[in-house]
Parts: C-alpha cells; structure tokens; sequence
DNA sequence: TTTTTGTATCTGGTATACTAAATACCAGGG
DNA sequence: CCCTGGTATTTAGTATACCAGATACAAAAA
C-alpha cells in the first residue's frame, strides 16, 4: 500500500468471497424453471416443445449448459425427453398431482411432529403471530393477503422441522403444485376453514402434543387432496 | 412368405418393440451407481474421486454421456461435483442418515395408510405369507433369510400402497441406505422385535385399522432411526 | 532455509461437429 | 385415385476440441 514503506504489512482487504459453483448449467436452469412455471400451464392441452437449439440461441450459450438444466428439469419431472423427438413440458395428471399432495401431507405431518419435539416455544410463536392479521373478523377485509400467508406458515412449519430432506423433497413439490393454479385455495369459506386448522395445529405444537399436531397437519393437507379430488376438473 | 402368390396376405411377425429409451447415458448411469453402491464406502475416510476421462476411457465412451450420468448421479445425492476439483462420491452424515430415515417413516406411515384404504385382502395376505418361514420359533433357523425378507416387506408395503411417488422418493432413499452397511439390523434381538413390529402391522392392516396401521409403520422406521442415533457411530 | 511467484498439468465447463433415428413429404407404380 | 417406398429435414445423442481455473511443484527471491 505505502511504497516507501518496502517491510508494510500486508493489506487485508475485507471481501466477499466469489460465487464460483454457479454455472451457465445453473443460469440456464433457472432461466428454464422459472419460465415454465410461470407458463399457465394447464390452460392449454397443445404439447409444449423446448427446442434445444431455439434456447441456444435465445440464451446465448451452446446446446450443452441446455442439455444438462433439461437434463436435471426431466429428473425432477418437469419435462420429458424422448429420444430423436424432442423436449415437452410435462402436464402432470390429476392422479399424479393427489399423490403429490398425499406426499406433501406425509411430510408435513412428520415435519409437526418434529416442531412439538425440536424447536423453541419462540420459534412456535413465530408461526401464530403470522395469523395476527387475520384474527377475528379481519380476515374478510384480508383474504387477498391470505393466500401468501397460508404458502408462508406451511413453509415455516417445514423449517421449523430442521429437516433439511423434509424441506428439499417439500420445496420440489411445492414447485409442482404452484405451477397449477389451485385457486380452488381463494374461495373463502376454504380459507376460514384453513384458518381455523392453522390454529388448531398451532395450539397443538404450543402444547407439545406431539400425536395430535401431527395428526391434524397431516389431516389438514388430506383434505386439500379430497378437495381436489372432488373439484378439480381441468385435469385431464 | 410363399413368393408363387403374388397376392399373399401381408405377413403379421410377432415381435417385441425393441427397447429404445436406453441410451448410453442410462447405461453409463446403471454402471456408475451399481459401482458406488458396491464400493462399501463408509470403510474408508479417503476422497474417492471419479476421474472423467478415466471413466470415459474404461467405459469406451466419450465424455458426454458420462457427464450426464454424473449430474443424474449428483441430483440424487450419490456424488458432488466441484468446479475444476472433481467429481467425489458423497458420504452421507450420520445427521443425514437420520433425516433420510426420518423421511422414510413418514412415507411409510402413510403408505400403511393408503394401504388400509386401497388394498385388497389378498394383497394384505401377501405380506403375511412372507413371513410363514419365520413362524413361532423358526426365526432363529432362519435369521440370514431374515434380512431379505425385511427388506423385500418394506418394499411390499410401499408398492401396495398404490402411490408412484411415495416408491420412487423412498427407492432412492433405500439406494443410500443399502450403501450404508446397517448391519445392526442382523443382531438376533433386533430381528424379533422387527418381526413382532411387522406381524402387529399386519395386523392392524388386515383390521383396516388406518390410524394404527400408521402410527405403527412410522414408529417401526422411527425406532430403528433411534438405533442408529444410539449405537452408530461409523459415520462421521 | 523460507517464502513467494511463475508455470506445467490436470480438472470440469463449454462450444462445436457429427451421427442416427423419427418424421414429413414426394414421386412413382399399382 | 391410393399405396408404397425413397429421401430431405429435423430431432436428440454422442464425440471431440478447446477453455479457464485449481493445483502442485519448481525456480527465484528474501
């Protein structure tokens, strides 16, 4: 730093380090992930083709970085690539979508029973003053604001488990579901009932009842899959 | 067929459609996990690094579809590639190990569940038949077949439950597990309290008791994964 | 001797060229 | 007209060449 100065300490600046492990694989991924899922996919029943080439060009990088994001979206059973034919986006089946939400409602019964076992009485307090808003009466005046608040206490539930395959597995599904658009979710004598499960696995997890706040977690996310079960028609 | 009737009927050969859809990448995958999972890693402490052009060279193919496979490989967890480092087989934590059995119970549980809802008698019969060998005191005479058969009931027990994601999620988990060497599961007094588990699940299957069957598959998995929290102590 | 710095080599990442199969279209024969 | 088979085109699959960063080690400086 100070030339004249030739036995100087050396200078330690203060830096992040870089964000390496983030490959043109990874951008593209993303790039295709977030692309179809903001797609509407279930509105249309016309095959959707990703041309390799078509995003090579659009993205401007070679068809290998494609390759391997596509390759890691067929995995995860976003798409599906058929040998000489091409890339689709896969449309999951109404029966596919209810074994997701039954998985989902495995997951997130055991993540509750972790809550009532592992995390603090804080951390408990967290998840029921996310629902402040909504108390009493209030929830007529906020039920635009309900549906993110629902996404966010079953993802909190999740965290709180400190599973972190839990999570993974949940997050993977999660993708899935919200790329349907259930907005069987938005009717609102759904959202008091939802509500008031909320609640009930709450006090269950304030009061340690380990059986019970699974029991009702789990109850909770199979009465989604009935519902959908019963409503959903746009499904095949 | 017979060239002197030159209006002969076209001939209907019976065949089998060949298998397509099994490209070297697939291959190159099969080889790679077949060669993980028998490579007993949990031996050694050493970095096991999987050297591309290594592979590429022995396997007699080019790079690419070895890639893929690899990043197939990654996505499940087998191996973690690292920028310009290499490609290292992963040895799971004892934490993770916990929290794969963990999830395992949960999709067990529920598979006891759907299984009381969707299966048919015969079906649950089944699983009871699997276990005559071991009947009253035959289980000391048998032990060694014991392993197999525990096995092949879990596996059992997930088809039955009719639910594709729960036996894809839960196969890649057992693909981990195997590769860990539970040998504690071969200790004679773990074998019969296995086996009185499994006779009182079948039970409560038989009886269509749904919450029973549930609390008791998942408790079944819960407690082995109390075992190895105990008395593990090979990893890490 | 110790520390730094240049450099050869090895790594996975990427771009590109080529292969083979699926498809669509077309021409010729019935 | 219809049907068969050839063929051009398009697809994903594969092979190969090259790139840049990580590492190890040697050479040079202190």
């Amino acid at each position: 730093m100070q030339p004249q100065d030739r036995s100087a300490a050396t200078a330690r600046l203060v830096v992040e380090p870089l964000d390496l492990n983030y490959s043109l694989r990874d951008k593209v991924y993303d790039a295709l992930k977030q692309a179809i899922m903001a797609m509407n996919l279930y509105a249309t029943r016309e095959e959707l083709r990703l041309d390799e080439r078509q995003l090579s060009a659009d993205l401007g990088v070679s068809r290998t970085p494609i390759r391997e994001a596509i390759s890691r979206l067929e995995q995860e059973g976003f798409v599906r690539v058929v040998q000489r034919r091409g890339v689709f986006v896969v449309r999951k089946s109404k029966r596919e979508i209810l074994e997701m939400i039954t998985v989902w409602g495995a997951l997130e019964g055991m993540a509750a029973r972790l809550v009532t076992q592992h995390a603090s009485d804080e951390e408990i307090a967290q998840l029921r003053r996310m629902f402040a808003t909504f108390e009493n009466d209030q929830l007529r005046a906020h039920i635009d604001e309900y549906s993110e608040t629902n996404i966010r206490f079953h993802q909190k539930l999740l965290q709180l488990s400190r599973n972190e395959l839990i999570n993974q597995i949940a997050s993977n599904l999660f993708a899935h579901m919200r790329s349907i658009r259930l907005k069987t979710i938005g009717e609102k004598d759904r959202a008091e009932r939802s509500i008031i499960d909320h609640m009930n696995i709450i006090e269950a997890l304030e009061r340690r009842n380990t059986e019970l706040a699974e029991k009702l977690a789990r109850q909770h996310t199979l009465n989604l899959a009935e519902h959908v079960q019963n409503n959903v028609q746009y499904l095949d």
